[in-house]
DNA sequence: CATCTATATCGTAAAATTACGATATGAATA
DNA sequence: TATTCATATCGTAATTTTACGATATAGATG
């Protein structure tokens, strides 16, 4: 086996990585629903300290499915669409062989 | 928000986290490039010890991503290819408002 | 039966993640 | 200018994850 990823794998597996907290799972659907985008809204919809989402919100940017924008003396968060829209690509691509009885995903 | 996941989801967000570890992912790769099987492979195909790989399996059995079964003295694993269907179905149609210049993902 | 092989599990140490309060920064406002 | 508001970052405690060696188990083999 070859022992490293390469760096669209890593890429992917930090995506995953991010995803698969359940905190950051909810923010990103949150921000999904509510199409914007004030961090603060996000801190009230949720159990957890101011800064303890700021660095929920910190991991989802560094892994490229979110875009945080300062917006005056506020910051504006959406999903960065071009990271989902490659991390739903490269799932419906993955492991083509795997499912024979499916193939590969089409994107329309 | 709604602060709580449904079961789906939580059971997507497990798989998610489980495949964000690099050498987790490498050793669905690997499971998926090889068909088959014995763990002793995989250990030497990793700089890890048997312990450490034997767990991470256990993770991946549990999130519902492979398969392993006792075969005489050794246990053969593969991949759980209808967990893994299921797993691409849900990226395929997650967010489907998110990217709307792409629409949803068509399963052939 | 004694031994070897393959694997899972246990106990534990080290590292990473998650959470918090406190603080710093920077824009708006009185 | 002093204050307030929204947010990021810092320091740190608690928890979880990751890794290892040792041990247990169960089937194969001499």
């Amino acid at each position: 086996m070859n022992t490293t990823l390469t760096n669209e794998q890593q890429r992917l597996a930090r995506m995953l990585k991010a995803l698969g907290n359940p905190i950051r799972f909810q923010i990103v659907e949150y921000l999904a629903a509510s199409q914007s985008c004030i961090t603060n809204d996000i801190v009230r919809a949720l159990p957890l300290a101011q800064s303890t989402v700021s660095q929920h919100l910190k991991v989802l940017r560094e892994a490229g499915l979110i875009l945080g924008e300062i917006e005056g003396p506020a910051t504006c968060y959406c999903l960065d669409v071009a990271g989902i829209q490659w991390l739903k690509e490269q799932i419906g691509n993955w492991l083509p062989g795997c499912c024979p009885s499916a193939g590969p995903l089409i994107q329309l």
